[in-house]
RNA sequence: GGACCCGUAGUCUAGUGGUUAGGACGUCGCCUUCACACGGCGAAGAUCGGGAGUUCGAAUCUCCCCGGGUCCACCA
């Protein structure tokens, strides 16, 4: 018997189906084109569990589309551009951001070296993408569609440029994307301000947990109903120090409860002080600098950073007068939390920002999103609710050095902006000359310093992924792309943002079908994080079972939900690829000489195995249809495990050593039957083992070059037999207790028995399998009851 | 705080109105049996988080409570 060793087959036919070209794409091959908008990985260097778990979804769908007849378009992308390539680069090189070119330079060097390993890895799971359906988001043509998407955004009148508070880390010297940042606890303290109210003889009093922005404060807000500041508002506060005046204004969200009921707004402390700054139109003042220190505005504390100045100034504010109390206070602060080397505290500072105007359509992005199947359907709820709080544009510039360039001009005196030609694409607007001398002002043009937010780049995959402005009759028959795959975590963007844009773009939604994975948590049951210590490396895991096997893990996570890791699945799946690969084996010997032909008789055991198996067939054609994976691996296992190998090949044993030439031939066909139909369905979920089967012992009937470019099965109604199956059921029950009963009496399972007398007439039909599994002299059907009680309401008697 | 998901034997999990609630891992016993000991056979083990309700009938539907997770928001 050949040994299964999963490495060398795997490895095997990795390099040979992509030396074969067996999954090159064809746009104009027959069958409807199904194209997959493949998440574009992060070029961070490395996949991680998450990504084999989508990745493994996303090859499991491409392998079954292709199978039931579609033309499947199964592109592999890269999404290069990034904060954290910035600062590995920083770190690693040393070289600051500010000499562009050598920076961008190492960029593309560690990208470059990035991909490279990537691509092995996804190599190793047995990927079918087509790999010359490639793209990356720092290839030329990509920047060029990227920087002709927001072209056509300015157009239609949608980008504008304007000063705007941006998260801001002054440790890394960058603006942050929201997803970048997160809230972590912090023990501080809260300190009760007094100031003076200009004119009465009143002060206010005011909680802070940030004393040292009170330079940049522009009003107090108090509760309108708050009667505590009856007849205050419109009052002016002076602001120590700075003697500034600043309006006591009313607003509904002022939180009574908290400190004094009164807060004073800062530009700017938090996403509420911008909220209120814009609404009541107040002025702007900067107190905090790029890198995190108080600036001229703050006097003698300028240059300070904001710890020594909180300090100082709190010394100042006590022997003034104007602190009153300070209490311990727990509270949560915004930080660079994406990056756990940083962690620090993040600022909000006003600059000026490119946006892109969106929320005029956000109803028809929900539209576009109604016009999806969602699976699972809650999930669209995700991508409705984000669409329906949303309240600022869209911010697209990025204060970064390796990414898209914002391919515009401005005018820094009237503010006019001005799109690079479209024939001048790609263009970097620091380095490229402007479409125009000079602006209708008379101003020399400055180009865009920014580039994109990483999500201007990646909501136009399904264009690209379509050849977008490259092939207009490809782009017909790709676009819209069938299947959008991605986990939830990114719904409000990168499901979010793709529909607003291609939907704008096009006028058509991006894709038919969404279908959403959960994220994967460590054997603790958290979700699998660095700083949670769980994390294990798919390297780990393949080095140890091999591909298959961490797909069938992955392959059994349910839609949606988060999903463990856990080694007794991985286990559990490399068993089943043994049993899988010694039942094949066994049962090839008994084909040498098989001539596929459905035989004229049909033992009921015979029938019995055929109904279950096309009743499979349908089962997990239907489940798949849903993109439910799970629900048809597990059945599919159970099946050839214990239906086929533990059941029937035990009751088939006897006729395929001694039977007549008829009876052997039906054995034959439904061995031939199960081993080719599980094989083709779990060709999808375990391409490689199901591959080398293929090869071993079944291609002589297929004649296919490879299982992989075989078709679905079909089940066949007129096998289904809920009678036979019943009767099967009681067969199987008496088995069972007669290797109960030797097993209680210590004989070994093929020990012979004298006599079995079963009570039970209707399964009389069986009594040649029967007879033969359980090795007995003789066999009776009888009327009335025996002393050995079985399942289903059946008894025997047996004589030793 | 909001939204969504989840809560089934020691552990993980299938099961969306009527099943003796299925399986995996673990445990125990038997079998070196002629494809497979990474095997086979068999045993013990859950009344389905708690409560109320709808129903002839609920793990499965509704409501409340408790617990866990994820995402979002977070309060000066």
């Amino acid at each position: 018997m050949p040994k299964y060793n999963p490495f060398e087959i795997e490895k095997k036919w990795q390099d040979k189906w992509i030396e074969d070209g067996i999954y090159k794409f064809d746009i104009n091959a027959p069958g409807e084109v199904y194209a997959i908008d493949n998440p574009p990985s992060f070029t961070s260097g490395t996949l991680h569990m998450g990504h084999i778990l989508n990745h493994s979804w996303i090859d499991f769908i491409a392998r079954y589309k292709r199978m039931r007849g579609y033309n499947v378009l199964f592109p592999l992308g890269y999404d290069c551009h990034g904060l954290p390539t910035e600062l590995r680069v920083a770190k690693e090189y040393g070289i600051p951001k500010e000499n562009r070119k050598e920076f961008r330079e190492k960029c593309e060097e560690w990208t470059t070296q990035a991909i490279k390993r990537m691509n092995e890895q996804y190599k190793s799971i047995g990927y079918s993408c087509d790999w010359n359906e490639y793209y990356e988001t720092r290839m030329p043509k990509y920047k060029k569609a990227v920087q002709y998407s927001l072209i056509k955004f300015f157009e239609m009148g949608r980008i504008y440029r304007e000063k705007h508070p941006v998260l801001w880390c002054t440790k890394c010297g960058t603006a942050l994307a929201k997803a970048e940042v997160g809230y972590k606890e912090e023990k501080g303290k809260l300190w009760y301000l007094r100031f003076p109210i200009v004119g009465k003889d009143r002060h206010i009093e005011i909680a802070t947990t940030r004393p040292e922005l009170m330079f940049a404060c522009v009003a107090v807000f108090v509760h309108p109903d708050d009667e505590r500041y009856y007849g205050l508002a419109g009052s002016k506060v002076l602001i120590p120090y700075v003697n500034r005046e600043v309006p006591i204004l009313t607003d509904e969200e002022v939180d009574r409860e908290f400190g004094t009921g009164a807060v004073y707004l800062c530009t700017f402390g938090d996403e509420m002080d911008i909220k209120w700054q814009k609404e009541y139109n107040l002025p702007v003042y900067v107190a905090i600098d790029k890198t995190g220190r108080m600036t001229e505005l703050c006097g003698k504390y300028k240059g300070m950073t904001t710890k020594q100045c909180r300090e100082e100034l709190l010394k100042d504010l006590k022997n003034d007068g104007y602190l009153v109390k300070e209490e311990d206070y727990i509270h949560n602060v915004l930080a660079h939390t994406e990056r756990s080397a940083c962690m620090n505290p993040v600022e909000f500072l006003p600059m000026e920002q490119w946006f892109i105007k969106l929320k005029d359509k956000l109803d028809d992005v929900i539209d576009a999103a109604n016009q999806m199947q969602w699976y699972p359907a809650y999930m669209k709820q995700r991508l409705v609710d984000w669409a329906t709080s949303l309240d600022w544009d869209w911010i697209i510039s990025r204060q970064r050095v390796y990414g898209t360039p914002i391919p515009f001009w401005y005018c820094e005196k009237c503010g006019k902006i001005y799109p690079a030609r479209v024939d001048q694409l790609p263009v970097d607007p620091l380095v490229d000359k402007p479409p125009v001398e000079k602006c209708e002002c008379g101003n020399p043009l400055k180009g865009a310093e920014d580039t994109c937010d990483c999500w201007v780049d990646s909501s136009i995959t399904p264009l690209m992924v379509a050849h977008w402005l490259e092939d207009d009759g490809y782009f017909e028959k790709a676009y819209p792309n069938y299947l959008r795959p991605q986990g939830y975590e990114i719904i409000r963007t990168w499901a979010f943002y793709t529909i607003f844009r291609d939907l704008l773009l096009t006028g058509k939604p991006p894709f038919k079908h969404v279908v959403v994975n959960g994220m994967v948590a460590g054997t603790d049951g958290r979700k699998m994080a660095k700083s949670f210590g769980n994390v294990i490396e798919p390297e780990e895991v393949i080095s140890k079972e091999g591909a298959d096997a961490i797909r069938q893990w992955a392959l059994n996570a349910s839609l949606g939900e988060d999903y463990p890791f856990s080694w007794k699945e991985i286990t559990h799946g490399a068993k089943f690829q043994k049993k899988y690969w010694n039942a094949s084996y066994f049962a090839s010997q008994f084909l040498k000489d098989y001539k596929p032909e459905e035989p004229e008789q049909l033992r009921p055991v015979d029938r019995w195995i055929l109904s279950k198996l096309n009743k499979l067939i349908k089962h997990s054609t239907e489940v798949l249809d849903r993109y439910e994976f799970a629900k048809a691996l597990t059945p599919i296992r159970d099946f050839f495990w214990h239906d086929f190998c533990d059941n029937y090949i035990e009751m088939a044993k006897a006729r395929l050593y001694n039977g007549t030439e008829e009876e052997r031939k039906a054995a034959q066909y439904c061995l031939y039957e199960v081993l080719l139909k599980t094989s083709l369905m779990l060709a999808p979920f375990i391409p490689h083992i199901t591959e080398e089967i293929h090869e071993l012992y079944l291609k002589q009937f297929t004649k296919s070059k490879s299982i992989h470019l075989m078709k679905w099965p079909e089940y066949n109604e007129k096998f289904f037999n809920d009678e036979i199956e019943s009767k099967a059921n009681k067969a199987i029950a008496v088995i069972s207790a007669v290797r109960k009963f030797k097993n209680e009496n210590k004989m070994p399972l093929n020990a012979e028995i004298t006599k079995l007398v079963i009570y039970e007439k209707p399964i009389q039909e069986f009594e040649k399998d029967i007879q033969e599994t359980v090795k007995a002299k003789t066999i009776e059907f009888s009327d009335g009851k025996g002393n050995i009680e079985c399942e289903l309401d059946i008894t025997i008697d047996i004589e030793k």
